[in-house]
DNA sequence: CAGGAAAACTGCGTGCGCGCAAGATTGCGC
DNA sequence: GCGCAATCTTGCGCGCACGCAGTTTTCCTG
C-alpha cells in the first residue's frame, strides 16, 4: 500500500509539476517577481497556461512551491519513521526543525527572494497548511485509539504553530499592537520549537490517555 | 484606547459593510448564490462593483460575513468576560460553543444554503480562522507571563480545531480514506467539544507553568 | 467658518481563476 | 495486439481581483 509501482502516467504528471516549479523559480529570480506572467511559466515549461493551473492555483504558489518542494511529505515521513518509544511530541517538533533547517545554497537565495515580495510572503505562510494532512495521517496511526479528529486537531496545531513561527522570523523587528515587548526574533529552529512547545501537552495527554 | 468615539467615517464604513452583507445574503436566497453577480450585489447595496472589493475579497466572503456577522468578536468577548477562577480551556470551549450555537431562524435558513454550494461552505471554513487574532489578544492578558508566542498558537489551534468540528458537521456521512470507521455526526455543540478537547491539556499546561 | 490634507469612491484596463466541452494519450482487460 | 474506459490536456469564454489615476467626500485645524 505505501509504493504500488508509481506507473508511467504519474510520473509524467510529476515531470510537469516539477517543470512548471523550476520554470517559475528561475524566471522569478532572472527578472523580478513581478515581470513573471503564467503565459511565460507554460511556455517555459512546455504547456499551456490552462494546464499550468491544473497544477498550482496561484502564479506565487508556483514560485513558493519551487523552495517548498514537499516539504510537507517529508515531514510525515520523519514522524513515522521515528522510533515508537519517543515522546510523540519530540518526534514531531525535531521533524519539524530539521525539515526546515536547509542548507541549500539555491534554497536560500529563493527564501532572499520570498521575503521581499508581500505575495510570496503570503504564499508561503499558506503552505503550511499543507503540513496538516500527511501529518495528521501519520498521527492518527500513532493515536490510533483515541477520539477521531484528536489526530487532525493536533496536527493543524502543528501547522498554525509553524506558520506563526515563519510569520516571527520573516518580520525583522516589526512592533505588535499592544504593550508587549518585541522578542529579538531568534533563528529559525528556536522560533519553531518556541511556537510548539506548548502544543506538547496536548500530544502527551493524546498519547497517554488514548479514548479519553 | 477601547473605545475612541467611533466618527462618522467609520460609522459609514460599517454602513456600507452591512448593506453589502446583507444584499448579498438576501439576493443569495432570493435567486440561489451562483445567480449572483458582484455587480448585482453592488447595485443592491448602492455601491460601485469596484467598491464592493475594498470590502470583501471574493463573492461568498460577502455571503458567508452576513452570517458570520462578527462571531470572532463575540467569541473573543466572552472569554475575557468570563471570571477569572475557571480553566481557561473551559472558558474559551463554553464561549466557542454558545457562539455557535446559535438559535436564530434568519441564521439558520442561510446556513442551509450555504451547505449547498460547496464554495459557499469553504468560504464559510475558512471564515474559522478569523477567530485567531482577537482570541489571541485575549488570551495573552490571561498568559501575560507565558512565552510570546503561545496565546497565538493556541488561538489558532482553537481556530483550527473549530474548523474541524464545522467540516464533520458539514459532512452528512462521507467515507474517509483509510479503515477508519465514520462516527455518526453527532451535533454541532458535541463536535467543537470534542475537537477542543484535545487542546485543554494545552491550555492546562500554559496557564499552570506561566514562562516555562 | 474656511482651507487643506487624508481617504474613500469611481472608471478603465489587464491578467488570472476556472467551468465547459472536445481532442489526445495512457492504462487495462480480453 | 486491440479496442474501451479513464484521464489528462487544450481552446474558448466569462467573471472576478486589482493596480492606476482622477474626482468627490470627509475630517481636522486655524
Amino acid at each position: 500500500m505505501t509504493t504500488p509501482p508509481p506507473g508511467l502516467r504519474e510520473r509524467k504528471k510529476q515531470a510537469t509539476r516539477e517543470a512548471l516549479r523550476e520554470a517559475a523559480l528561475r524566471l522569478a529570480v532572472e527578472r523580478g517577481p513581478d515581470q513573471v506572467r503564467v503565459e511565460d511559466i507554460a511556455e517555459a515549461a512546455g504547456v499551456s497556461p490552462r494546464t499550468y493551473n491544473n497544477y498550482f492555483a496561484s502564479r506565487e504558489q508556483a514560485i513558493v512551491s519551487a523552495v517548498t518542494a514537499d516539504r510537507e511529505a517529508r515531514i510525515a515521513a520523519a514522524v513515522a519513521a521515528g522510533p515508537a518509544d519517543v515522546r510523540l511530541a519530540d518526534a514531531v517538533t525535531d521533524a519539524v526543525v530539521e525539515q526546515y533547517t536547509d542548507t541549500g545554497e539555491h534554497e536560500h537565495r529563493a527564501l532572499l527572494l520570498i521575503t521581499t515580495r508581500p505575495a510570496l510572503r503570503d504564499a508561503f505562510l499558506d503552505s503550511t497548511a499543507g503540513i496538516e494532512p500527511p501529518l495528521a495521517a501519520v498521527l492518527a496511526e500513532r493515536l490510533a485509539d483515541a477520539e477521531p479528529h484528536t489526530a487532525r486537531v493536533l496536527a493543524a496545531g502543528v501547522a498554525a504553530a509553524v506558520r506563526i513561527a515563519l510569520e516571527g522570523w520573516l518580520q525583522p523587528a516589526g512592533n505588535l499592537g499592544g504593550g508587549g515587548l518585541v522578542v529579538p526574533t531568534g533563528a529559525l529552529p528556536d522560533q519553531l520549537r518556541a511556537t510548539l512547545a506548548p502544543l506538547a501537552p496536548a500530544f502527551d495527554a493524546a498519547e497517554r490517555r488514548p479514548a479519553g
